[in-house]
DNA sequence: ACCGTCACTTTCCTCTAGGTACCTACTAGC
DNA sequence: GCTAGTAGGTACCTAGAGGAAAGTGACGGT
């Protein structure tokens, strides 16, 4: 019986075992929802708007991240030579496929209430441990 | 015009700022994309049937995972009182909603060429630092 | 002469997720 | 008596991600 499920699980190679991994490495890797969202939502940035617009991030993580989508083809950047310099950072077409995606997250987000009724209910169950002393 | 834009994007409480992000850290932490995949595509699995099939994570984590993954009511934990022990772990109804979220994204995956073309272009235009010494 | 702005870059430092390794209880089998 | 197998728990340790803060360079304003 178990037989066959050890089998099948013996015979699978790593990555394979699960192909959209790489998809979430990609897209939802730290900070990058929050970024390619507000590029997406609210069109075009300047880095400032986004360093505002994503409060809690620093300048440093926010530079590495824009560098890493502009490099997987998700975001372009537009330099502007001028004084002060203004550079601007725009969704490209094949960052803005993930529109579908992010609707169907955002959808899915009606189920938040759900996750957090069940961890009342988990917390209610395995955290009493100052019962019976 | 521009103080419209930064009007906005001062106006704008952090967490609010992208509604998804939730989401994201529940589904897309660590690990739990490859158990989540595991249980939605192949059925129930055992703990160890798990760690075979995610070749490269440690039981110390896999655990973790499932603990969480557990309390946020997307999987249950099945303890069979045997000798040897037998724990079955399997998706709830509400993880199974995360069905169409994993096909959007397995569908988004056949991009993943454009994304390393993107990547062996932006190689291309900015590596090349030993031209002219 | 100095301040402020923009878009970063650099240095230093912290913190924690994850890895390694060993331990548990229980029984069957040799 | 020793080992194997299951489903973890626990203690220790390390690498690397990310935070804090200061610097840069060109210029416009006062």
């Amino acid at each position: 019986m178990t037989v066959e499920v050890t089998e099948t699980t013996t015979a699978v190679p790593p990555e394979l075992a699960c192909p959209i991994a790489p998809v979430v490495d990609i897209v939802f890797s730290r900070w990058t929802t929050p970024i390619l969202w507000a590029l997406n939502e609210y069109g075009r940035h300047r880095f400032v708007e986004l360093e505002r617009r994503i409060t809690t991030i620093t300048p440093k993580v926010l530079t590495q991240r824009l560098r890493q989508l502009e490099r997987d083809g998700l975001v372009v950047r537009t330099y502007h030579p001028e004084v002060p310099p203004r550079v601007e950072y725009e969704i490209t077409d094949l960052g803005r496929s993930l529109g579908p995606l992010f609707a169907t997250l955002a959808e899915w987000s009606g189920n938040l209430d759900k996750v957090e009724q069940a961890r009342v209910d988990y917390d209610a169950k395995s955290r009493p441990r100052s019962r019976r002393p």
